[in-house]
DNA sequence: TTATTTGGTTTCTTAATGCAACCATTCTGA
DNA sequence: TCAGAATGGTTGCATTAAGAAACCAAATAA
């Protein structure tokens, strides 16, 4: 009796989840952004227990999310680095940040800004292709042929 | 020994995923934003066992995200309906699907599509005030006084 | 050369998850 | 009307995940 698989349940954003869905996994993945790529300063920074940072970085390694490159000059030494995959996360985890601030308040005492005006960022929003913006309202599930998706009864 | 509390971080990120940082929140959230709001509709089409489903829609109309408003002609049928707070999560939700359908390919039979013209959404993107889409490269961190933030050592 | 840092593993306890059985209303169909 | 199904749960049990602390070997710094 394992864990529910969420990767073969024919849903994108399922898959996503089976790969950073739990606890830490954003977290660790956001702490890289902010440009920590040691064990140790993981560690120290997010508060994790090191058996579960271990499983969770070696999780990230594993899903191409992060990459462990050996620094030591005889081994024994690493960094954890984002990959493109990882850093595409971004937008998520931007979209996520914004979320908290506008309905729980700036609970962070750091500010995300723009690195050469240092002005803050645009909100995330969701567009159709002519720049439109977009809310859950606006928008239609189809199948592949373009037909409406039936609600499972 | 509890679970490690992520509201008191002093991050906004973390923040949030006290919130749908589980592995079941955010696909419960998926599944309201495309229509459904019956206890035993999300049970059905997410596969996810009851007592996990009814502590997870609690834990979401106790943080906000979703409401529950009584249906029945004397009670004891209910609905459950995203609240604002939850039709905003669609941005998250988006970036997720679409991060997912760009490295781990279009699992999904269905397509989100604007519902006008018919047409798949354009890339959610983090953008600058003036519009112009940034990457993780080019954001800084900073303090309230504006002074970059400094790595935990 | 000794001490410390790094990146783990192991052990133990508690929390989260999954499954199945059960249950009291409420609606439905004959 | 009355049996039966649907609804929205709760409870009990088994397994997996998470957290704290101790321990450990290789690499590095003093």
């Amino acid at each position: 009796m394992t864990r529910k698989r969420f990767d073969d349940m024919g849903c994108s954003v399922a898959c996503a989840l089976n790969e950073v869905g739990d606890w830490w996994s954003l977290l660790v993945v956001k702490q890289a952004m902010l440009g920590t790529r040691r064990f140790v300063d993981f560690q120290h920074s997010l508060g994790i227990a090191k058996n579960i940072l271990c499983n969770r970085l070696s999780r990230l390694v594993d899903n191409g999310v992060m990459v462990r490159v050996d620094v030591g000059e005889h081994g024994k030494r690493y960094e954890y680095r984002l990959t493109d995959k990882g850093r595409d996360l971004f937008t998520v985890v931007t979209a996520l940040r914004q979320w908290s601030e506008r309905w729980n308040g700036e609970k962070d005492a750091m500010q995300l800004v723009d690195g050469q005006s240092g002005e803050p960022l645009a909100p995330v929003v969701v567009n159709n292709r002519q720049g439109k913006v977009l809310t859950v309202r606006d928008v239609r599930f189809v199948d592949k042929g373009g037909k409406p998706w039936e609600d499972v009864g």
